[in-house]
DNA sequence: GTCTATATCCAGATAGAC
DNA sequence: GTCTATCTGGATATAGAC
């Protein structure tokens, strides 16, 4: 939970300041390009003291994972709760994914953008995580209750926020000029078009 | 264009063999898990060798990179030949993308799946390469003459591809079972139902 | 819990004979 | 063009005082 206080004040307690550091490099520099020297530096906290609180460095990226993780799976449940129809929720969760990208692109670039498992080697692909698997939940119920064409519900869910994760990466690319909340209307209008009966 | 020609014979020119081996580390572990001596015993090219056909480490996934764009915009441009309208050439590009990913998994990884920008700090990134530009004039032209609805040409590209794309990664992070063209024609219907007039 | 100093290793890259 | 042998730097990780 730790990273979802960013920006981190400078006497947060070290592990929140490595993290926040951790967040920032890896998403600028790649895990790779990423020394845990320049973590040392950037975060003020010393070699020994982050080696006294993750046990590697693929420690600090599996603490960062599975924190943004648990965040994100967090905020699709609030959706969910905040919402009645699949139509709505599933709006509501592209809505927050495009907010999310443009307060926090680096929260969103580790998450949807970065290559898990070359860093971390048994973790499982984020498409299998618990807010990729509440969003095909939200599509699937669409189905059930009639209000989608019948198909496998895993190329339904793709339809819906396929687009959607495609803009992301284009942002984050930064091919697209205006702020991902200005195409809304019109990525909605395709994703919904594309799986209603 | 050497590496269209895989499988590589024990004779190949140390060039393609290079490159067929970086293909395939690359793909399997990462380029940043994968060292030069990984290339030089799995590939019988000695280090020498390879540091003659290439500046350095980087140069071979820049040279394999340039190679599988060409490769892909070759494709491209044929299926643009075959196909008069947008609605024909949309769909057979996807049929393609969806074959290719069966045939030759790690061609597809390391162009759509990988982060060149990690290691290959000044490539643009894919979705600005030739490629990705024809299937977005692709769908511009159905703007254009009017078969599809008047939106931004890149919301509409994105609509037309995004699914199918997520559907690779999909395939390609072992997520489902059986191959891609079993899915094409839900996929294409999602697809060209979200963006037709 | 935090720090400095340091050990160890292996990566990328080169030299120079053939 | 290809090879073997080698250099050098910088990376991860540890030791051990405070």
């Amino acid at each position: 939970m730790s990273v979802s206080a960013l920006p981190t004040s400078p006497d947060t307690p070290a592990r929140d300041q490595v993290l926040a550091t951790a967040l920032r490099l890896f998403t600028q520099k790649g895990y790779f390009n990423t020394s845990v020297q320049d973590v040392v530096r950037d975060s003020g906290v010393s070699t020994g003291s982050i080696y006294h609180h993750f046990k590697d460095k693929e420690g600090i990226a599996k603490a960062l994972y599975d924190d943004l993780v648990a965040h994100m799976g967090t905020a699709i449940a609030d959706i969910r709760k905040q919402h009645k129809t699949p139509h709505d929720r599933c709006r509501a969760v592209i809505e927050q994914l495009f907010q999310m990208t443009e307060a926090e692109p680096e929260i969103m670039a580790f998450m949807l953008y970065a290559k898990h498992r070359e860093f971390m080697p048994e973790a499982a692909p984020i498409c299998s995580s618990k807010p990729f698997e509440q969003m095909r939940n939200m599509v699937k119920e669409g189905m059930d209750s009639g209000v989608l064409v019948q198909m496998d519900p895993l190329v339904a869910a793709t339809a819906v926020f396929g687009g959607a994760l495609r803009m992301i990466h284009l942002r984050l690319d930064g091919i697209l000029e205006k702020p991902l909340p200005a195409y809304l209307d019109e990525v909605w209008q395709c994703a919904w078009r594309s799986v209603a009966k």
